[in-house]
DNA sequence: TCAGTTTCTGACCTTTCGGTCAAAATAAAA
DNA sequence: TTTTATTTTGACCGAAAGGTCAGAAACTGA
């Protein structure tokens, strides 16, 4: 019997450690070659496999493309709860900025990933994208326009300012390629730029 | 001979018009799957030619990707080349940030296309990156740099603007999906409000 | 009309890849 | 130790896909 196919059994130490080996490889290897680009082969070879060991953990391609999403969907989601009614908007949404930001810099693979998966149709996530991100970002969405309300935010559209924060933050995972080749800075410099860029147009605008 | 390796030679009428399908066909082909998700049959068959007919004019599959890349960049390309060092910066800033913002709607399987070939390293375009845009984004950041010099713009990091307008405006085509799921407001009252929402922050900040 | 060129096609080749399976090897339980 | 369950493997299969090629068809210019 498959790995997987045991359904709510208590898993095995072996078990627990190869998935978690699959998790990783795979993670590194869908970001960067995407769905199609990737074979289950390579995927095998760098959690160190055989193929049919792999899919006697996960039967089907998909099925490991779909596991690594889930499983990076949750860290993903996380910062955005934490955005507070209760506390001041200018610094509540700043802190959500650069916490997203970090996560672009710290774990740009799963950014990748995510924008794949979007990029072509989100067929793997459409119920995580209506369900539990719909949600949340309603409920978030309600508080920024309680603090518009309260006249502590201009009057914008506060889906659109998420939409913002999430393109200008996720941007620096997923265009490394780009931003490596036009902007000659190191690494932490370049972010460093970039947060304060960020902030001063977030909150104040460019306009003096 | 294959027509493609005629090099200099003068185009035929049918070699002009197959050229055009093929690459209308590939650019909704590979926006839409990837380079790797897309096969040369599937090109074919949306430009109406046969498999063995597609590959006389192009005689490998990557020389059809890299001849629709090539095709789409001059149009990337052209809105930043209108920033005008004489205007006024907030009316040139927001010209360009609309004109992209317009690109995204009327164009958005080109901007997947160039996200996608960015999300996978960009092996494709290195030299268009690190040549022509390169040199154009210098120019056009000492233009912006001119203009916080002269105390017309908050003192950011002029690149660093240029990805959060990329990254906005782009944000709408390449996460169209996300955006569906999200946004029930139909095409055109999301692009408005995604339009205010730009101009209220880039400029004015969120900040009253 | 006819020779020469360009365009097009069907048949075919090869490689890659997702997936299967029977059986061997290993670990766990009794 | 013996039995049972789990894990691993090599060999294999079929489908899909990129690409080739000889020659047929269509177009072009003289």
């Amino acid at each position: 019997m498959s790995a997987r196919a045991q359904g709510s059994k208590k898993r095995t130490r072996i078990q627990v450690q190869n998935e978690q080996r699959i998790m990783d490889a795979a993670l590194e290897v869908f970001s960067t070659y995407g769905y199609r680009g990737s074979t289950v082969d390579q995927i095998a070879q760098r959690a160190g496999l055989s193929k049919p060991n792999l899919l006697y953990y996960y039967a089907k391609k998909q099925d490991i493309y779909v596991a690594v999403l889930e499983h990076t969907l949750s860290d993903w989601l996380q910062p955005l709860t934490k955005l507070d009614p209760e506390g001041e908007p200018a610094e509540q949404l700043w802190n959500y900025i650069e916490c997203k930001l970090e996560l672009s810099r710290s774990a740009p693979k799963a950014s990748r990933l995510f924008a794949n998966e979007m990029l072509h149709g989100a067929h793997n996530i459409e119920p995580y994208l209506r369900g539990e991100l719909k949600s949340l970002v309603e409920e978030k969405c309600g508080v920024i326009q309680v603090w518009i309300d309260a006249g502590k935010l201009k009057p914008i559209a506060p889906v659109h300012l998420l939409f913002m924060i999430w393109a200008t933050t996720q941007h620096y995972a997923d265009f490394d390629a780009q931003i490596k080749a036009l902007c000659q800075d190191k690494r932490e410099e370049c972010f460093g730029k970039a947060s304060t860029t960020l902030k001063t147009i977030f909150l104040d605008g460019l306009l003096p």
